[in-house]
Order: C-alpha cells, then structure tokens, then sequence
DNA sequence: TTGTAGGCGTTATCAT
DNA sequence: ATGATAACGCCTACAA
C-alpha cells in the first residue's frame, strides 16, 4: 500500500539500513554523499513517509503528549479558560515538534475507561489540564510510568509536578492597582469552587491589610455558583442595595467569565461600568477583549505554561528519578475599560 | 520495562496468542471459561495494558483522528467558533472510542513540514476544520491516501467530502424571524471574508424579497475587519447617524464575535439592545450566552458535524472508492435578549 | 562505506 | 481448545 524503506531500498539499490540512516539525517558523514543525494531523490519521487507507527515501537517513543481535560465539564473547550489553556499547551507543542493528543471523557466514563487511553503507549506523557480529585485518574496515574504534569494546579502533594501561575500576587497588585485609583471599597466575587479561589482571595485580603483599608466582611462574596447567573445576580442587587456611602465602587471577580455575568448584572441594576463602578476579572481568556466594556484582568502566560509543562514532561522523560517540581510563574495585570478612578 | 503480552502468558501459563485472544475478547468461545478467567485475573494483577502502538502497527489502523486548524490564525482557539468545532469533534470521537489529535501550526511553515505530521500514519483520517487554499494542503491532501473530511465548507470541487450547514436557510430564516417581530429595516453586517457570508447574505436578501421589503443598499455592510472593531464602530456610526425613520430596527451579524462588537459599538452611541435596536449573530459559539445581553442567534449542531465528519472518513476507510459526499446539516435559531419586537 | 539480521509487542494464520 | 510463528515497518548493532 504505502511506500516503505524496502521499496525505496529497493528502488536506489541500497539496502534498507542505509535508507534509514540518511532519511534520519543521523550519520551525515557515514554515507557516500552522492548515495545519499540519489535516495533522498528517490524518497521524494516514491512520496515515502516514514511510519510514524514502527518507528513509535522500536523507539519506545511517539514524540506525543496527551493533553487531559477535565471529565467534569460536559464541553470544557466552550470555557474559554480551558481554551486558553489548550492553545498555550498547543503552540508550545508545536514549537517543540511535538504532536498531542487531546483526551475528553464522558462524565459517565469509568475511570479505568480513561486510564486506558491514556497509558497505552501512545503517548509520552501527560498534561493534566485540571485539578484531579482524589478518586480521579491521579492515585492510578503515579502508579504507572507514564510521566505527566498538572497545570492549573497547586497540590501539597509533593509527588505531583505542576506548573501554575502566582494567583495570591497577582490578586494582590489587581487590589492594589484598584487602591492606586482611589477606590477604598472594595468588593470581592467568587465562585464557591476552584482551587485557585483560596489564594487569590488571600490576595485580595492582603492587598486591603497592607494598605490599611478595613476588611468589610459584607464585600467577600465566595459562594457564587458560576452557571447559575441568578445567584450572581442577586447577590450583585444586594451589594447595590447599600447606601451609595457604604456601596462598594470597585468589584474584583476571581475570573473573566464571573465578571462578565457581573457587568451584566449591573447593567440590569442601571449601573454603568466603569463610570459608576469598576469591575475586574481575572485569566485574561477570550471573552475579556471582547466583551463590552473590554476587561481589565491578570493575563495568565498561557504559552509559557504549555512549554513548561512539556519540559517538565522531558525532564521525567530523561530522567525518571527527578524530583517534582513545581513552577509558579508570573502574571500580567491588563489595564482595559472596565477600571476608573474612583470618583 | 512495561508489561508485554508474554509476561502475562508465562504467568499464567499459556501462550501469548492465546492471551491476545481472550484479552481481544474476539473468541469468547474458542477458549476455556476457566483459563479465560484465570488469564485476565493475572492481567489485571500485573496492570498489563497492550500497546497501542504494538497494535497500530500490525492492524495499519491507529483509531487516531487527526483535527486540523486553520494555520492561519495564530490562536485558532481564541477564536470561540473554532473551540465550539473542536469541542464538538472531540465529544463524538469520545462517544465513537476514537481518540483524537489535533494539530496546529505555525504560519511561517511550510505545506511539506505540516503534512508530515498528517500522514505519517499516526492518524487513520483527518478532520480539516476550515477551508484550506488552493496552495494549502489540500493538493497534496487528495494525492495521498488519507482520508479527509472539510467541516465549515463548500468547495464546488467534487473530490471532497464536506459537512457543513444551511448557512442561507439559517440566514434566511433569522431575516423572517425579525420581519416577524414587525421590523422593516434590517441592515446586515458581514466580515469580509470566510466562505460563508456569500450564501448568508443571500438568505437575508431571499427574506426581503419574499415578504416584499425593498432592498436599501446602505443597509448591506459585507466589507467590515473582523479583529478591527474601529472598521465596525464607523460603520454602526454611520448607520445610527441616518434620520429616525430612516435608520434600521434590527441589525443582523454573520456570526457571534461580531456582534459583540456591534452591541458594544451602539452602546457607545448611546443604543440599548434590544430596546432601541434588535443584534443577532451566527453560530452560537460560547460567547453568545455569556455576553449581555445574551445573543438571539443561529445554533450549530457542532457535537452532529463532528459526528457525521468522523463517520465519513469511516466510511472512507471502510470502502476508498465511495464517492465523495456532501452533508448540509439544519441548524436553530435560538431567541434570547438581543431581539424584540420592532416599536 | 554498506549490508544483514534481530527485535520492538501485537495480531492472525495456521498447525497441533 | 491451544500454541508456534510469521508478519507489520522501522531502527541499530554488528558483520562484511
């Protein structure tokens, strides 16, 4: 059917081991050069690709990674974080010439069902787009040798490699940016899940402590459910409710698409943003452009933390003995329309 | 170093093909109950797990999609139309046991460096999610062996297998939709590019001319840059500028991100949605929902067009000679806030 | 400098 | 009912 190195062997008159050698590119100088300028020529005119698959088996290596998404979310590219995230992982695997594999899974499915695709050989390593639960593949994962890193994460587990973002800084200098314009009350919306909610509110807090300002216990509001707009909703007419003195006049949401159901909200309400109140998100994914008002937020390096990853992966790769690692790199705070000074 | 086919047969004390078979569960009765049960008890103890690349290799099939993006765009994922598609392929791959991988590339590589990767036999077909050029791959596409199905196209060339929607229907049917709720000026607001508008704004214009409304040409906008909002701002402006009773009641977006951006544009103008103006959009990507107010729109039937791409190239691989196929799919207008009924 | 041959882990075709 | 063995296509010692 396909082209094989026999058939193009064959075809130059040289023997398959030869073929192999210079289409690898590996032995420059072991090879006549005029030999391997004929069975380079003879490759291209046969059209012959070398089988991904064979080499895959006698390498012991596919040059793929397996890029996990969360069995939780019934469509978790249609959150625009996870998309975010998956495009840094791909374009940091394309730099490196590396192919991937995505992996969604029913919520139905079994975790044994998962694991099969995942340790089969068919790829390198892991990057585990989420924060398993305990009962999730991560207790079977460490067992077995497939390397794989966690994004997004932050366990004390110290088996576990991670790479994620500084989420209590940069909670902090978006509380202190809000500060920097006058604002001095200062609201805090999050959703009740996340493992990321505890740091970046401790942020915030310590932001408030720092610069002197009172915590007003009415401001922390860590119980939204983030589908279920009505909550926000309501809770967004409570705070509204307050005497415009004791009004909060800047709201930080723990994430982009938290804050856009917020400015929602208070466009039902006939606030505007940011002329009466200042709004914040926080991940800078997709919808923080081109929502209106354009979002002020903390953009995560979405790239970089695909590429570290990755690297983490070859370090397991090279090495299996390595010690865990875990990365926490820098945000970037985005100033667009949703901020003012306060008046 | 892993768990290989013969470590289980020598534990348990039979031959490895007759682990392959009952592992394989191909011949539940060529062998006995009790060794069966005795084999797949070891197996299960010593975690083995075939190899997949063992078995690609030996079966020529990797039950590996391949899902191509746009090469185009340097962060196809940012783009929530395109997540929407992938998000849809991956979930009926994941109901068909399929696993997927998904490739995107940098725009300064060649044709010949992206479709090594595509054909090298890792993947058993190709998902291609956009219309690719002349000079893209596709060329070189169809002289290969792969086989491919275009999702979002409809290229007159009859070598192609293709599923997409009933972009003038939808269109036309959204026009209806407004004309219904009494409105009578409706302007249309197109990118200018992507294969569909032509048949999009062709719906809209079959709308007019079956409920009688004369076609004013200040309202056919199809030369707006999509990732420049200022082009759009100029163009709602000078819309928004005509006299009262002159001035459209409904605008209509060729898909969802413009939109957003129309509805922020008249807001700036001074315009509520939908009580001073009716917005409606295209696709229903993620930002649809999430953005206020929320979008009247045209769903996609992303999970059914992956579906139906993948069993295409199934039935591809099942028989090469089937003649290339054409799928249109329906799709649904779905009401939410950015519409009401013409004062 | 080039060729030969063994093996990667599985499946499938035969024998037994 | 089971087992030996030849592919599958490639890489890589080692031999020539």
């Amino acid at each position: 059917m396909a082209v094989r190195l026999k058939d193009v062997a064959d075809r130059a008159g040289v023997s398959v081991s030869a073929v192999s050698n210079i289409l690898s590119g590996y032995s420059k100088s072991r090879i006549k050069p005029e030999t391997q300028e004929r069975v380079r020529q003879v490759a291209l005119e046969m059209g012959y690709r070398p089988s991904a698959v064979a080499r895959a088996l006698v390498r012991r290596q596919t040059d793929t990674l397996g890029v996990v998404l969360p069995p939780t979310s019934q469509a978790p590219l249609r959150d625009p974080f996870f998309s975010a995230v998956l495009e840094g992982v791909l374009q940091a695997a394309t730099t490196r010439g590396r192919d991937t594999m995505v992996f969604t899974a029913h919520p139905t499915s079994s975790t044994q069902e998962r694991l099969g695709k995942l340790c089969d050989g068919r790829c390198d390593g892991l990057i585990v787009l989420y924060q398993p639960s305990e009962n999730d593949i991560l207790t079977e994962l460490l067992n077995l040798s497939v390397p794989f890193v966690l994004t997004s994460d932050w366990r004390e587990d110290p088996r576990l490699f991670c790479v994620d973002v500084e989420h209590h800084e940069s909670m902090r200098a978006m509380t202190e940016y809000l500060i920097g314009l006058g604002h001095r009350r200062l609201a805090l919306l999050s959703s009740n899940i996340g493992y990321y909610v505890g740091p970046r509110i401790a942020g915030y807090q310590e932001a408030l402590t720092r610069q002197g300002i009172p915590a007003d216990p009415r401001f922390l509001i860590s119980d939204l459910i983030p589908w279920d707009p009505s909550t926000v909703l309501r809770a967004v007419a409570a705070l509204m409710m307050l005497p415009i003195d004791q009004r909060p006049t800047a709201l930080l949401c723990t994430n982009d698409s938290l804050a856009a159901i917020v400015i929602s909200a208070l466009s039902r309400v006939g606030l505007r943003v940011p002329e009466d109140i200042s709004v914040t998100g926080f991940n800078d994914d997709s919808s923080a452009v081109r929502q209106h008002p354009s979002l002020t937020t903390i953009a995560q390096p979405y790239e970089t933390i695909g590429g570290c990853a990755i690297d983490l992966v070859q370090t397991q790769l090279d090495d299996p003995a390595t010690p865990p690692q875990r990365l926490r790199l820098p945000t970037k705070l985005v100033i667009r329309e949703s901020t003012a000074p306060a008046k």
